[in-house]
RNA sequence: CGGGAUGUAGCGCAGCCCGGUAGCGCACUACGUUCGGGACGUAGGGGCCGCAGGUUCGAAUCCUGUCAUCCCGACCA
């Protein structure tokens, strides 16, 4: 049992604190609602950046930059974006601060007022729309796919560690094409390339669907989505896509002559997916000691603890450590060999457990006499003495075995909590006691979703993609139903 | 924005009721012994007691304000 770490019997929203703070990824910051992402977390941010930036530009996309500011005037274009978000918009008014003549310190300069305010982007269609106004001419011009890699501002009004923050990193994509239907197969494809990257290497099985109008992106005809299912048996939006249609192309008139010399406003998508991904990542896997991490995108995949005594040995300890550190690495894994004289090897253990570091090597003289190493997985606690020889090609295969454990348990997980429900009181008592996807009738209706949500405050989190039709009445008003979608307590 | 809680060393806390030299554990520094599951000894360093007023000979402690953070709700990725 972990000294520090909340279990999650007792309290589930501590224990995610606990995880986040002492595993070492996030510390809270002077700012109100954000948050310090420290090296740790970073780099797990950085791993799981780079395998989706990756994918991105294989997909055809490139990478730019768009201003961190928008004029207030943008963000009104688009009728419904404008709805979605006003309400969480952080506004920059001066651009000057002056010494208080009554000696308060700092003021702002009253003087220094800008003529149009900006808004920090909450998201970067407006600016981005605006922009591809003057890149697209033709058809030749398109599709215009790009993606930026940057931090938004939404002024949430109550935070969580990576959950939710005032200021979050992400990537948001934005695309133009000739017709609708190209927009839409992008957009597809582009959850198809989420659900790869989460799935994959994440571990953590999504279900994919299109989310009901109100649940909507703000200025999205569709927003597809990939939903995962936490420890809690809370569901968590992991990403979104959206088919934009010809909303924006619109608002900031962007037209292409097609090949027929005809105008038309071009189609877009956008799709996102953010930091918020590492919270999911932590709620999903983790234990009570402490972080449980994928190895394809854990920071450390292998850690080699050296057991001293004394000084007997010590320095062919070490060098066996490292050349083992060094086999390792070639072999493109990522290792630390720790042989910090700092803490003891049992503080160690505890240490990289709570980090969630895959697979722990303990090397001691018993192991140079027998030559052997101690290998231990960390989403098992599994401890094993395996023989030196050969043990590159073992630690390889079990970092692809533990990768492959972790998505199967956590699916057994996730199925295990789909239920189906067929009348209120089933769908009230399962919510309540035993939580997870409820797949249930709906009757279509904004006003029955909206109904359920403040009564039970679980919401429709999609409509899979692939649904079988089924008739059925609705589990609220009996009205008719020609397929189920599924319920939920979400983040 | 409502409800609750908390601000005292880097972290976790005691002290506050009942005003009188600011403490404990962990961490940190040095040296030594240790090392197969969160080591131990000895010696050290570190504080505008969240901030601002007030009461008092004297305030971490009493009073008034204020700021910040966390948790729970309404809003949301």
């Amino acid at each position: 049992m972990s000294k520090e770490i909340t279990s999650r019997k007792e309290d589930y929203a501590q224990w995610y604190n606990d995880l986040v703070i002492k595993g070492g990824l996030a510390d809270y910051s002077a700012v109100r609602g954000c948050m310090v992402i420290k090296p740790y977390g970073f780099a797990l941010w950085e791993e799981m950046r780079d395998e989706l930036d990756r994918m991105f530009k294989e997909t055809g996309h490139e990478n730019a930059y768009f201003p961190l500011f928008i004029p207030k005037s943008f963000l009104s274009r688009e009728a419904a974006h404008v709805e979605g978000f006003a309400k969480e918009c952080a506004v920059v008014t001066h651009y000057r601060l002056k010494n208080d003549p009554d000696g308060g310190g700092i003021i702002v300069d009253p003087e220094a007022k800008l003529e149009e305010e900006l808004i920090v982007r909450p998201t970067s269609e407006t600016i981005i729309w605006n922009t591809y106004k003057t890149w697209i001419q033709s058809y030749r011009d398109l599709p215009l796919l790009i993606n930026q890699w940057a931090n938004v501002v939404r002024w949430e009004m109550r935070t969580r560690l990576f959950l939710r923050t005032t200021e979050f990193l992400w990537q948001e994509g934005h695309t133009a094409h000739a017709n609708a239907e190209e927009a839409i197969t992008e957009a597809r494809l582009m959850l198809d390339v989420y659900t790869d990257f989460v799935e994959n290497f994440m571990a953590l099985p999504v279900i994919r669907g299109v989310k009901t109008p109100s649940e909507r992106f703000a200025g999205a005809i569709d927003t597809y989505c990939i939903e995962a299912m936490m420890q809690d048996g809370k569901a968590l939006q992991a990403g979104t896509s959206h088919f934009l249609g010809q909303n924006f192309a619109k608002a900031f008139d962007v037209k292409f002559s097609d090949k027929q010399n005809k105008l038309d406003y071009v189609w877009a998508t956008s799709w996102g997916v953010s930091t918020r991904l590492v919270g999911a990542l932590v709620m999903a896997h983790s234990d009570d000691e402490g972080l449980i991490l994928p190895p394809k995108i854990a920071p450390i995949q292998v850690v080699i603890v050296p057991i001293y005594k004394g000084d007997e040995r010590k320095e062919l300890l070490d060098a066996r450590g490292k050349e083992l550190a060094s086999a390792l690495k070639k072999a493109g894994i990522r290792v630390k060999f720790d042989n910090n004289d700092n803490n003891r090897p049992g503080w160690k253990f505890a240490e990289y457990e709570k980090k969630g570091v895959p697979v722990r090597l303990a090397l001691g003289l018993r192991d140079l006499d027998n030559h052997t190493v101690e290998v231990a997985r960390r989403d098992t606690k599994d401890k094993m003495s395996l023989p030196a020889e050969g043990l590159i090609e073992r630690i390889v295969l079990l970092l692809q075995e533990i990768q492959e454990s972790m998505y199967r348990k956590a699916l057994l997980f996730r199925d295990d909590h789909i239920t189906k429900a067929d009348d209120w009181d089933e769908f009230v008592r399962l919510l309540d006691e035993k939580g997870g996807f409820i797949s249930a009738h709906w009757d279509g209706t904004p006003e029955t979703e909206e109904a359920i949500k403040d009564k039970l405050k679980a919401t429709i989190r999609c409509i899979p993609l692939n649904n079988p039709p089924e008739n059925g009445k609705c589990i609220l008003t009996g009205r008719p139903s020609k397929e189920r979608v599924l319920f939920a307590r979400a983040y």
